[in-house]
DNA sequence: TTTTGACTTTTTTAATAGTTTGGTCAAAAA
DNA sequence: TTTTTGACCAAACTATTAAAAAAGTCAAAA
């Protein structure tokens, strides 16, 4: 790997781990630079400024998420274990996101300006990769067929959703505790079997059963 | 009507009305007073304190949520139809919500520490009540055996879930476009629609289908 | 090409005074 | 006794400012 590359993933990594300590915003560049073990005006050769810095460390985490999904879905067979699998690397994911201040209303605006566009990449490659899943199951016969891609893009919002109101609804601190994120995946399972069981019918008509 | 209770609504249309227009922060109780045409010591004869005019503010706009519920539950036969009525009900109450700032951060602790238990008891309510509907369907043979209140649950929380992640994730502005909440009432119809495909059959193993 | 000391500019923070608003009370009115 | 109010207080919010800290720049050196 070039050097700069190499220096470029020492700030990355230093970035990570303080802001899963301290947050991004009390972060400072010359916390960062300290790590590294360079001047301040060295860092900015390497990133243009922070905001370049917090958008390199959001597609570094979601990078790694889709890293483990890929990887599982060279293991894993069983379209159930697939889902719950998801549901596990996504609580991870967003637990790092908790963990780092990206969801506080004082980085709110950073994020919304500047990664909106790598989180809307993100949802739709992940719909895409479930929506993959889907269709090689109706392939092989185990599910009924479907529109694969707006059944995937159903799931994953609802997720997401789930995510969102159940940590949320709990949020009195500043931090989740573990016990919520628990009954959040526990949530996000039944859901799952739901979805699992109405793919594997053809559709009826809905009216009057 | 006891004379007090009428005093009582009148403050509570009043704050309705304000709170939609300015927000429960910039509606001061020396406005509400003046409304109604009595002097602000007058109004703290009525409500002990703003946080009371808000929380039976709350509580009146969840009961006018239920209220309409309880009259479609008795007009409608379809599920579907149901459950697409149940989702119209809703936007229209989370609207209401929005427009009255109280989901803002600056309003969120007085919500949260005041209205938590109201909104608790609310969802819980509507559990109950789908799950009624559910078990009504059993009974007639309409939908597979389940434990209606627990896919009751699962489906009104992933409801709200939906319902949060789509009007965050397009909330730029400070009020959702009618677009975002049209784009949200459709994500939440599809998931009613696999709800409703899923209800239909009994259940089955889901591993190696 | 990479690094840095010395620098400027922009944001935060802290403290302050001034204003608004939430809330109280004793006394009057009904 | 129930309801209303003028006069009042205390707490919360706003605006202003100065000081501190952080982000970001640049010419020159390694």
């Amino acid at each position: 790997m070039a050097e700069i590359d190499k220096k470029r993933e020492q700030i990355i990594e230093s970035a990570i781990r303080r802001f899963s300590h301290f947050g991004v915003q009390k972060t400072t560049m010359n916390e960062i630079a300290d790590d590294i073990a360079v001047s301040q005006p060295s860092l900015y050769y390497y990133f243009p400024d922070k905001t370049s810095i917090i958008v390199a460390v959001v597609e570094k985490v979601s990078n790694d998420y889709f890293e483990e999904l890929e990887k599982i879905l060279a293991e894993t067979e069983c379209l159930k274990d697939i889902f719950f699998q998801i549901i596990e690397f996504r609580r991870n994911f967003v637990k790092k996101f908790f963990m780092m201040h990206l969801t506080d209303s004082s980085a709110d605006a950073i994020i919304r300006d500047n990664c909106d566009e790598i989180l809307q990449e993100s949802r739709l490659r992940e719909i895409k990769i479930v929506a993959g899943i889907l269709n090689s199951a109706i392939e092989k016969g185990e599910i009924a067929e479907i529109d694969a891609e707006n059944v995937s893009a159903i799931y994953l919002d609802s997720l997401t959703g789930l995510c969102m109101w159940i940590i949320s609804k709990n949020q009195k601190n500043i931090f989740p505790e573990s016990k919520h994120w628990d009954a959040m995946v526990a949530r996000q399972r039944e859901l799952a079997e739901i979805f699992l069981k109405s793919l594997k019918y053809k559709d009826r008509s809905t009216c009057k059963v």
